[in-house]
RNA sequence: GGAGGCGUCGCAUAGUGGUUGAGUGCACCGGUCUUGAAAACCGGAGUCCGGGCAACUGGACCGAAGGUUCGAAUCCUUCCGCCUCCGCCA
């Protein structure tokens, strides 16, 4: 969330800022709530001071016998006055959180700005797209012909928007998985960790889910429990109300979970496939680092997912997400979209972004700095990538003539020597 | 699911209604001593929210929320978490 202080001092500037968004996110309501809070407040401290004190005074008088009944007496009068006030500040306290919660980040002044994903611009390009002698298909249409995918019988088990993998299908997500772990933990230096796919409402309140997105979750019906849709959530939730060993940042996590989503809102939008699905595999990187380096470790991080790409040769751009289009949290995001050649089109596959201290207040994460003052981690995260749409992207760019589909190389290690899935 | 135990300032502990402005040990920071370090000794340190140009100062915080009281770490109620044993189970 923002601090409440700078709201208080820069109300103007961060009401512009927050604009930039598009949507209006008015800061008056909470100016007057927090104007009126500090008065109540105030009024009760300087009576609790005077009790305080009294009590004091008591306890000396009792101490040498003497009668204190007078003061006792007035007490009682100034306990009544805070125990009036108590309730009306804490109600006041608790409507201000809510209002912080429901303010997303501030863009970073980088960021460019724009309405909605048209204007969203174009970083960079990699690599060179594929052309074929033939019809390009779409990877639905590739994966079950080779009976790799099923999405019938998942729908039998779990309804639309669920896959089942087969055979090769099985291996070639397993081997994914694999290699994009290898590489960032072995050339990229991120800690593996392994986490529950399971969380309580604080977790998805820490990074942003809730209270504003709980229609996304899925959540258990007889336990406070809901099924995460992103590893960020646990990964970063570890160190919630911690204070990092500054000599340690940035820590790097890499963190391979199912994610689940309800996908609300997207009804008949990308309903075939694997591209849009209730449940995905997804390998994540998690950073914690000092504010003043945490644009660098966005584009380190960015360069990292990219990398995975590069190795498997799939041609993709990198997009700087424009103010209107940023994620709740995110002070700065780059998306990776891969190219998709039987749709002819580029698709998301990572999401890679620095969320500044925004999270770190609401998990409530610092360090020492070199003055010894706390202060508030910055939190990243991308994904490193999405295996269901990486997997989707190596049929549609790999698919050969014959309906086969060529393995990258660099996946041979993990694929049992296969090179290339033909039909069963 | 059943029974029992426990949640105190980074860690470990003391503390059952009023000098608790929460003690002690370890760890931490500064100093003395030392060529340097260790040890020893001396001293200092928490977090959050306010007021003040500042020195400084008010309030809150002993798992959480209520309650009793002039006054609660301490008494009462509810909740949460952790541990142990039993049952069930991959």
């Amino acid at each position: 969330m923002l601090d409440i202080k700078k709201i208080r001092e820069n109300a103007a500037s961060i009401q512009s800022e927050l604009s930039k968004r598009g949507p209006r996110y008015s800061l008056q309501g909470l100016l007057d709530k927090d104007k009126k809070r500090k008065e109540l407040l105030l009024k009760a401290e300087e009576l609790k001071a005077k009790r305080n004190k009294a009590s004091e005074e008591i306890a000396a008088l009792k101490k040498i016998k003497q009668d204190a009944s007078q003061l006792i007496q007035e007490m009682q009068g100034v306990s009544a006055e805070v125990k009036a006030l108590d309730p009306e500040i804490n109600s006041l306290t608790e409507e201000i959180n809510e209002e912080l919660l429901n303010i997303p980040n501030l863009p970073d002044s980088s960021v460019p700005a724009g309405k909605d994903e048209k204007d969203n611009q174009v970083i960079r390009e990699w690599g060179i797209k594929p052309s074929f002698d033939f019809v390009a298909r779409d990877h639905t249409d590739v994966g079950e012909t080779l009976d790799i995918l099923d999405f019938k019988t998942a729908a039998k088990l779990s309804g639309t928007r669920f896959a089942i993998l087969k055979n090769n299908g099985a291996m070639l997500e397993r081997a994914i998985i694999s290699f994009f772990l290898d590489i960032h933990i072995q050339k990229h230096g991120y800690q593996e960790i392994w986490v529950p796919f399971l969380v309580n409402p604080q977790s998805l309140q820490g990074t942003g889910q809730l209270p504003k997105f709980e229609s996304e979750l899925f959540k258990c019906r007889d336990d406070e429990l809901y099924l995460i849709p992103t590893a960020e959530v646990p990964v970063t939730n570890m160190h919630r109300d911690e204070i990092l060993d500054a000599a340690l940042l940035p820590r790097k996590y890499v963190c391979y979970t199912a994610c689940f989503r309800r996908e609300a809102g997207s009804y008949g939008k990308d309903t075939r496939g694997l591209i849009r699905n209730h449940q995905f595999n997804k390998v994540e990187l998690v950073k914690f680092a000092k504010p003043e380096n945490s644009f660098q470790e966005l584009e380190d991080l960015t360069h990292d997912a990219e990398e995975v790409l590069q190795l498997l040769k799939i041609p993709y751009r990198v997009v700087a997400l424009c103010s209107g289009d940023l994620g709740f949290s995110s002070a700065k995001t780059y998306d990776l979209e891969v190219w998709m050649p039987g749709e002819s089109r580029y698709r998301e596959i990572s999401s890679c972004s620095n969320f500044t201290d925004y999270q770190a207040r609401r998990m409530n994460i610092k360090y020492r700095d070199d003055n010894k003052t706390l202060q508030f981690v910055h939190t990243l995260n991308g994904s490193g990538v999405a295996i269901g749409r990486a997997f989707a992207a190596i049929l549609e760019n790999y698919q050969q003539k014959d309906g086969s589909v060529l393995l990258p190389e660099v996946l041979l290690k993990y694929t049992n020597g296969i090179k290339i899935i033909n039909k069963a």
